[in-house]
DNA sequence: AAGCGTAACAACCGCCAACAT
DNA sequence: CATGTTGGCGGTTGTTACGCT
């Protein structure tokens, strides 16, 4: 099969950005064939427009369609984008099928603009979703998080500890945004046990840079794949985050385990984790003397009313996928 | 105010699969 | 079955706006 002539050839078909008149005369046009197109080919010429067919399409599917929402993406769209793109990868058109108003072209764009560098800052490789090599991880002045002399766990740790780090500078309501991304892990990996124990521990201790090295350790060593390997959907754009609300993050384990068992069980962190988390602590704040202790967590054992519209979408969605 | 760099996004290009002839 | 046509897709480029020096 040979490369089809395309219209787009011809001499004397305008190129560029559409003017206004143009807009409105090929939705004029299209409004009077009822919403039916027919051939692309042919509407140039039916319509009066001296541009080719191609370029007709396009414009009408990426700006003038009446359904097209426009406007910025919101944070859940965001997240869905990109739990959608570590399943699916450059589908655009297919992703742009989950994303009500929003069209292949847009999110695409999106994608380049925003997501692909905010995950670069986070240390996950756009294309795999996975770790960047430490060696490709990107120097933090502010926060030293890329030591060109990290030891080979700690370069692995590295996405994980930048969002723990990142905590610390963040109010209560982002933090649990963190947090519940951690859960989601742990949960969509049979691992919901483990790791509220160490949530309860966490609550019940107060001592919580301890317990959040112990989630750190979890996170990464016990949680398969992709989830591990994503410390946040949150976002690092700190002005955005300092934008979230401050709704709070609802719960549901789907362990087998009821989450108020899982609260008592917090003697099973430091059963679990004693020389391990503690040795993790002495490199963390040896390579990361910024880590900030933190000195406020939610009470993740008593989330289980007042489930937000939002948190109850996110977690819908995390376990579909 | 001018020049420059960068971000954002609209639009184009070339390829491909499905369908028609 | 071979060939032509079309629409759709993903990658890339061009243009504009904006911020910084």
């Amino acid at each position: 099969m040979g490369r089809s002539p395309c219209c787009c050839h011809d001499t004397g078909v305008k190129k560029g950005p559409w003017t206004e008149e143009e807009d409105r005369t090929l939705v004029e046009h299209i409004k009077k064939q009822g919403g039916h197109v027919g051939s692309w080919r042919g509407l140039p010429k039916a319509a009066g427009l001296n541009r080719c067919g191609k370029s007709c399409r396009l414009r009408w599917t990426n700006y003038l369609r009446p359904d097209i929402k426009r406007g910025n993406f919101s944070d859940e769209e965001e997240h869905l984008i990109i739990r959608l793109h570590a399943s699916l990868g450059n589908k655009w058109s297919t992703i742009a099928t989950q994303l009500e108003g929003r069209t292949d072209n847009e999110i695409k764009n999106y994608w380049n603009t925003h997501i692909k560098k905010k995950l670069m800052r986070m240390g996950i490789d756009p294309v795999t979703h996975q770790r960047l090599p430490p060696e490709l991880l990107a120097v933090d002045g502010a926060g030293g998080l890329a030591s060109p002399l990290l030891s080979p766990t700690t370069a692995a740790l590295q996405p994980l500890l930048s969002a723990v780090s990142s905590l610390g500078s963040l109010d209560t309501a982002l933090r649990e945004v963190q947090l519940l991304q951690h859960l989601l892990n742990a949960i969509s990996s049979n691992n919901a046990a483990s790791l509220m124990a160490n949530l309860a521990a966490t609550n019940s201790t107060g001592n919580y840079q301890y317990q959040m090295n112990a989630l750190v350790h979890a996170a990464n060593y016990q949680l398969p794949g992709y989830l591990r390997d994503v410390p946040s959907f949150a976002g690092q754009d700190m002005d955005q985050q300092q934008s979230c609300d401050n709704s709070a993050p609802v719960i549901r384990s789907s362990s087998a385990e009821p989450v108020d068992q899982c609260c008592n069980n917090a003697a099973l962190v430091t059963e679990t984790y004693p020389q391990e988390v503690t040795a993790s602590v002495d490199w963390q704040m040896q390579e990361f003397p910024n880590l900030e202790p933190l000195d406020q967590l939610p009470n993740l054992c008593s989330l289980e009313s007042d489930l937000d519209p939002f948190w109850k979408g996110v977690l819908d969605s995390s376990f579909r996928l």
